[in-house]
DNA sequence: GATTAAATTTCGAAC
DNA sequence: GTTCGAAGTTTAATC
């Protein structure tokens, strides 16, 4: 990996075509070929960048971009794609190259999967009296979250997100369409519980006769006893 | 900006729990406090980030963790969700501060926007006989991109994109069912355009009558005459 | 390899 | 300030 901080101008031509300006920025030129442009401000998302896999070359800059105060080209191309990124380099102001190997990699824990795992052995929080049919409940167009059934015998869909948006309502309701199809089931009673949901995902799904249910993933997971990871 | 490389180790809770485990990496602390940790490969994504606004505090590892060879701890915190990240470094092999002041910012062209303009001054790239009505023609749940008539007067309701996804024909869907509701303009005729279609979304476009057409981008743009943009 | 859904998404605009 | 859709999204899982 190779760091430079270096007042550049860089342009980019590709899925769009987009120029930054003369300014200071932080470049990273990682192992694969692939480059990152940093500002110091933003989140996590560079200015702009090359994806892998890609190709560095580096270049005399011509009569007249040393004209311009141009010191140093750096090229980077995506052959598949034809992508091209070309920073301008006038001054270098930091230049280190360092090896770090490969990365062990990220561990996680937390997120919808283990929501879904909480939600199925907890049903109560969907509502009283519901008894867990199956998670990953299939059907033609993919699982549904959690498949259960009311005291009163009505086949329960529950789809599960950590926030719940317009998208998911709708994919709900593709579930729904289908299990109404299984005589066994219909008619179908459908749940969209999520930690939080947007205003529009509740109006849309209010519309289409969908419960909401407001998932507290502290509870969840505090409620929680060491015996139920048994089942 | 300081940019260092170390070996390292880091926590994180918040959204989730994850954890990096001992490694060299390159560690970004930006001026807002935030913190990018990278490895030498993947995107543009970091392994381990910190999320402005948020502070940084360097402080003395314990005994334990000295014993363990931490020299330094880094402890990202962000106020409001309380989510908090820990570096716990064992060696620094570089360690660089520079102030990169302001970055003037992307300036870019190409995206959606341009697509639709593009589109709704050249309606046969779409069908013959099209005529517009106007872009992002109101309906009660959001402007659909491009209201046209056909040539025997029906009311065209075209939805662009650059991607085609399931997604796409979900919304074009819901303008339709709400257009449909207008006695002027009943019955709707419906056309997805874009880039590229997903196999999935053409089904589910054909199953609701919706016609897809997928549109080139280099060609409506070599179509485009200058005069076109004065209307 | 193609496709789909999730992301500690981030980013920008409209309301 | 919220909310919502788009992204040069990236990434992981699944077919």
């Amino acid at each position: 990996m190779r760091v430079v901080i270096a007042t550049c101008s860089v342009d980019y031509a590709g899925r769009l075509t987009a120029h930054l300006p003369l300014a200071t920025r932080l470049l990273i030129a990682k192992n694969d070929g692939s480059l990152l442009i940093h500002s110091d401000g933003g989140s996590y998302k560079p200015l702009n960048w090359m994806s892998p896999p890609c190709v560095m070359t580096t270049l005399e800059p011509d009569e007249t971009a040393q004209e311009a105060g141009v010191t140093e080209l750096w090229r980077v191309t995506h052959q598949k794609t034809a992508d091209t990124l070309v920073v301008s380099i006038h001054t270098i102001h930091s230049d280190i190259a360092h090896d770090l190997g490969d990365d062990p990699g990220l561990i996680k824990e937390g997120v919808e999967a283990e929501l879904q795992r909480l939600v199925a052995g907890q049903l109560e929080a969907i509502d009283d009296g519901l008894s867990l049919v199956r998670r990953e409940y299939p059907t033609a167009i993919g699982p549904v979250d959690v498949l259960a059934r009311s005291s009163d015998g009505t086949a329960v869909a529950i789809e599960i997100k950590r926030r719940g948006e317009i998208d998911g309502v709708e994919q709900l309701t593709r579930y729904r369409e289908l299990l109404d199809r299984d005589p066994h089931l219909r008619p179908i009673r459908a749940v969209f519980a999520a930690q939080e949901i947007t205003p529009q995902a509740k109006t849309l799904a209010a519309d289409r006769g969908i419960e909401c249910v407001v998932l507290d993933y502290d509870a969840l997971r505090g409620a929680e006893t060491p015996g139920d990871t048994l089942f």
